[in-house]
DNA sequence: TTGTAGGCGTTATCAG
DNA sequence: CTGATAACGCCTACAA
């Protein structure tokens, strides 16, 4: 850790000096202000807040306390907490801003405000795992990164999911399948990996079972969402079952297939992947879901990020965390001479 | 603040063992122990946590990074943060169970961790703001309790909106009105004064204007929101327009009314007030809601927090924040002639 | 404009 | 088993 002693020394100033400086507190004059500033930036220092905290009794910080109601899909969070109070720690949720989170993230370990970092929404490239490793700071993922290797994660298993979903259907007669995942070029989540992988399992298990797969991308917008089924029957007007992983696509989705008299399983049956909410039971019909355990992946990942501030050594935890399926009623066996979903709509007598 | 060194003079020994009995590091005499805790327990003691932190090198807080993401509707802890940021002031989300949130809130302002606190779901008469107020801890409220004297909050207008929607449906010609408000007896919400405020008002206003109004109250359960659309149709068929404030009973409801041919907004008209999730527009039809500003909720509650925290003084902060009505096409004129509900489902052509 | 030194509340080492 | 005492890194009178 860089103290404000070393910086001192660097610039030859007392320690007084540079805390005028880091804090705007006194005057100083523009080359020793120069000086400091260039040692500071050498040094990569930044004032620590514990330190500052306990000499002006301010620790500049304001919580909110945030409820952990089951409402709130956070069983994810509750369970870390959970792990982290079992291990004498305190989990803290850091709210950043997408865009300046790689900053944020370093400034928080160099700071000594936290010992370790779990990050969300990883990215197979992301910058925060590299600023992390290169300020040697603690951390664990949930989710993870292209390359993995010696790094702490702990992931949702979404080619279990997908290839499961894929045979399921297959099993029950359906040969034209569709995968709708999230589109995220453009967005803060570019590159983000489960969409990927899925999409890139999905093909793979089609392709070996000798069934046709089509993939549709679908960003977050209620206006695409809605379109969605229009797309899918324009496009792929033989599909009999689809598979969604995308939150919050499943809802314009079965609406718009209403809307066109699809009937859902008759014409065609879906299943969601992993979705964040637990709206599909409101659906109607209610949704075949593949859920994520959510407070084992928070559990196991703030065991894993603590046993190593712990000094605990050895391999990485790297586990993969299936999914289960969760039978609703969108799914049935694939229809036998159902016409092409684009001319249904003066065909089906009941939706 | 309660330091070791007065719990070591209370009890007659030196800091040090103060310490060990505290951290359990070295024996002690179950005298001189028994003395100890009787002095922490007698002076309230907490360890300051950055004391600890600085001394240990260790905060013992894992944060969890928080990315924000318009989708969580968390536009309201942005702004908060923004406005924390804004005043040198980081704002962090302190995960709590809902069942130990007094005990925690205060141990979190003791042990230096936090210079104030941010109180989410509010209730009537709140646990948290009373020890709060004992332990003399800067907090301000989102939402509020039943007495306000003195203390800074950031509310919603739930009678404002609930008067504007009765108002705005009686305008329409509607004379049969329901209100559906959540039910939160039993839960750790109990008390939760919004819905209470709703239903005060809901029946002032509909009194006042010589309507009729039915109130129900549903608790957060799918089977429950399902059942909804039922309980309406049996115990209120003359209903013409629905005032929903409940985040997901609209799902429910109008999936339910759709099965019984309930047309929307030919038969019943609907509207949702602060609804915390942003699907109204994923529903067939697009719902009339009342939206709260989440931003304007948070960053003003942070603002009035720090303002408090850097010392000045005066009135507190006591806001109502205004919804404003969005415009879907859940609402229409009042039906003419309209059978009762419960025996629509036979006459209605089309949903 | 800059430096010195005491203190913030704990922990941890080393004596008793 | 218990007690002094020197850190931890920074802030802030007070002095120079």
């Amino acid at each position: 850790m860089v103290t404000m002693q070393q910086v001192a020394d660097r610039a030859n100033v007392s320690i007084s000096t540079v805390s005028f400086v880091v804090n705007n507190t006194k005057p100083v004059t523009p080359q020793t202000r120069e000086r400091i500033l260039e040692a500071i930036d050498a040094l990569g220092y930044r004032r620590n807040a514990t330190a500052r905290a306990l000499a002006t009794r301010r620790s500049h910080v304001i919580a909110l306390l945030y409820p952990l109601m089951e409402r709130n899909l956070n069983s994810f969070v509750e369970a870390a907490a959970a792990a982290a109070e079992a291990q004498g720690y305190h989990l803290m949720l850091w709210p950043v801003r997408p865009d300046n989170q790689a900053a944020e993230v370093t400034s928080l370990i160099k700071s000594g405000i936290a010992d370790g970092v779990l990050l969300l929404e990883v990215q197979l490239d992301d910058e925060r795992v590299a600023k992390l490793r290169e300020a040697n700071a603690p951390f664990a993922l949930i989710g993870r990164t292209r390359d993995t290797d010696g790094i702490d994660f702990v992931d949702i298993d979404f080619e279990q999911a997908t290839t499961d979903a894929v045979d399921y259907l297959a099993g029950l007669g359906h040969r034209q399948l569709a995968l709708v995942i999230e589109e995220f070029d453009g967005t803060a989540l570019a590159g983000y990996s489960p969409p990927t992988r899925a999409e890139q399992t999905f093909r793979n298990a089609t392709a070996d079972l000798g069934l046709d797969g089509r993939v549709f991308r679908v960003p977050r917008d209620p206006l695409a969402e809605l379109a969605l089924a229009h797309q899918l029957v324009e496009q792929a007007p033989q599909t009999t079952a689809i598979i969604v992983m995308h939150d919050e696509a499943s809802f314009g989705l079965v609406n718009g297939l209403r809307r066109r008299a699809v009937a859902i399983p008759g014409d065609l049956s879906i299943v969601s992947i992993a979705p964040a909410t637990a709206l599909g039971l409101l659906i109607d019909p209610g949704l075949t879901t593949y859920d994520a355990p959510g407070g084992e992946l928070g559990g196991r990942a703030a065991e894993a990020l603590i046993a190593h501030l712990k000094g605990r050594d050895g391999p990485p935890t790297q586990v993969l965390v299936a999914c289960q399926r969760h039978d609703g009623a969108s799914v049935g066996l694939a229809p036998t001479g159902r016409p092409p979903l684009d001319t249904l709509q003066s065909v089906s007598t009941k939706g």
